[in-house]
DNA sequence: TGTACATATGAACATATGAGCATATGTTTG
DNA sequence: CAAACATATGCTCATATGTTCATATGTACA
C-alpha cells in the first residue's frame, strides 16, 4: 500500500519518465520483444515494422532514458532491458490488464 | 514471469494508452494525489498547482480513458481512480524505484 | 583497401500535446 | 431569480514528439 506521504518530486520525475518511455506504441512493441529477450536492430525492425532509422531513434531514446542497453556484437549490435524496474512495471501492467472482459 | 508469445495488439494498445496517461507529469501528480484518496478539482488545483482550468482539462483526459470517476456532490464533484490496475501499476512503481541510489 | 552490410544520426516536416485565457454550465443560497 | 461559487469547455498558442529521407559511421571480409 501507499504511504500517505508524498512521493517526492524527484521520484515523481523519474517514474513520469519511465512512463513516458513506455507511451508511444512503436517503443512500447520494442521493450515487450526485448522483455523477451536480447535482440539486434534489424531482428527488431523485422518484428515491430516500419523502417530501420525509425527503430533506431526509438532504441537511441531507450538508450538515453536507459531503459536499454546496447552492445555491438560485430556489425550488430544487440540491445537488452536495462532497467529491471522496467521490466517489471511492465509485466504488472500485462499481468493485470489481461482479465479485461470484451464487451 | 511473461509468457513467450506475443501480446496482442489490443492489449498492448490499452496498456500503452494506460501508460500515456501517466506519461504526463501533472497528470501523474493527480493521480498520485487520487491514489491516497477521492478530492474534489478544488482540492487537487491546491495541491498539484496550476490554474483550475488546466486541472480539469488533465482529470477530463483521465476521465475519457476511465482512469478516474467523478461523482457530484453539491458543487463540488470528487474523483477517485476509477481503474485499479492502473492503481496497481503506479503503486508498482512507485515501490520499486525507491532503491535507486543517488550520485 | 574497397565494397557490402548493420546501425546511427541529422534535418525537415507533420502532428500531438499541454497550458492558459475567457467564458459557459451547473449548483446552492439569500 | 440573482449572485456567488465550483467545475467544465472552446480556442489558441507554443512546444514536444515521432517519422522519414539522406547520409554518416562502424565493421567484416574479399
Amino acid at each position: 500500500m501507499l504511504p500517505k506521504t508524498l512521493v517526492d518530486e524527484r521520484k515523481t520525475g523519474d517514474i513520469c519518465k519511465i512512463f513516458q518511455m513506455l507511451s508511444d506504441y512503436k517503443r512500447l512493441r520494442i521493450v515487450l520483444e526485448l522483455i523477451k529477450g536480447e535482440l539486434c536492430v534489424s531482428e527488431l525492425t523485422g518484428i515491430c515494422g516500419g523502417e530501420q532509422s525509425t527503430v533506431s531513434h526509438q532504441l537511441r531514446v531507450l538508450r538515453d532514458n536507459k531503459i536499454v542497453s546496447a552492445r555491438r556484437i560485430g556489425r550488430t549490435v544487440k540491445y537488452a532491458i536495462a532497467d529491471e524496474h522496467v521490466r517489471l512495471i511492465v509485466e504488472t501492467a500485462i499481468c493485470h490488464t489481461s482479465c479485461k472482459v470484451e464487451k
